[in-house]
DNA sequence: AAATAATAGTTTCATTTGTAACTATTTACA
DNA sequence: TGTAAATAGTTACAAATGAAACTATTATTT
């Protein structure tokens, strides 16, 4: 029998794998974002997302923000569900096409959103704070190269 | 009523949020990896970085692979009785602290291995593709960076 | 115009996941 | 030595998630 791996070769380094790195890292950032917005509001991270896709644009429909905010249109319908339980959002009927819904954050939801925001950009900037401008650009440009990759294998 | 936001200006853009563009990325990154042990194999992500995990190191204890793997004891737990399902893993008694158990491929398992880990590694090579040598030292060192800022936010 | 396909969104159900509580064993210490 | 605290791992239960089926409406085809 020919041994291909043993443990001692050969083996992949999981701490030096991609995948890996990215999917631990994005989680402990995730969760470290996600106490901004569930411990003071009791918002979920699709709901996060929700309000600032709409926070962006007004008026859009559930199938805009499937779109601008990488959720499926059942993760959409759940977090716009809550966040009108929560009177963050309101839905009114489109009647040019009623299939549409057209959402928009409350007046509430907009104070939620006021606060939420620039702790988001205050976190954003403390995870950067190790970065150069260099480095940032950098950054920006290999998560774009990556993205780009990763959607096309 | 001072307006602090409105939807045409002063609003995040999810798309160059740093946080959001880690979470989209490391999602489809993880899919696509995990087509190459689910549907040959049916083996979970989870499943996945304890073989990867065993293969490095053997004989070591389930704690052992919490710190080595990123999950935590009750994924480990659940992905350890899942792999000795399917009879890709054994465990041992530790006579000296028997409280550990001590935790091996099988020759099953090492083959298994031996299917996937060529093809996370191509994986990973596809991905890198568009990343020339200096780029992807580079993506190192930021990851490296960011993660240890992480850990500390 | 009627039938068919496509789109928007919701609901249902099975699976996965996270949190907390639990057992078993070992270590610390008074 | 005996009691409390710590560690390794499992189990149980609630909440989150994903896939598929479903309703309602609009667009397309013949």
């Amino acid at each position: 029998m020919i041994k291909i791996s043993s443990p001692e070769k050969n083996t992949l380094l999981l701490h030096d794998f991609l995948p890996y790195r990215l999917a631990v890292l994005a989680k402990i950032v995730g969760i470290s974002l996600s106490k901004i917005y569930r411990e003071k509001f009791g918002i979920t991270n699709q709901q996060w997302r929700v309000i600032f896709a709409l926070a962006r644009q007004a008026n859009c429909s559930a199938s805009h923000i499937v779109h601008h905010a990488a959720l499926d249109k059942v993760q959409v319908s759940r977090a716009v569900a809550g966040l009108i339980e929560k009177k963050l959002l309101e839905r009114s009927a489109d009647n040019i096409d009623r299939r549409n819904s057209i959402l928009n954050l409350t007046i509430e939801g907009w104070k939620v959103y006021d606060q939420i925001a620039p702790e988001a950009v205050a976190f954003e900037a403390r995870l950067k704070d190790s970065l150069d401008e260099r480095e940032a650009a950098e950054l920006d440009t290999l998560l774009s190269k990556l993205m780009d990759k990763a959607t096309k294998l």
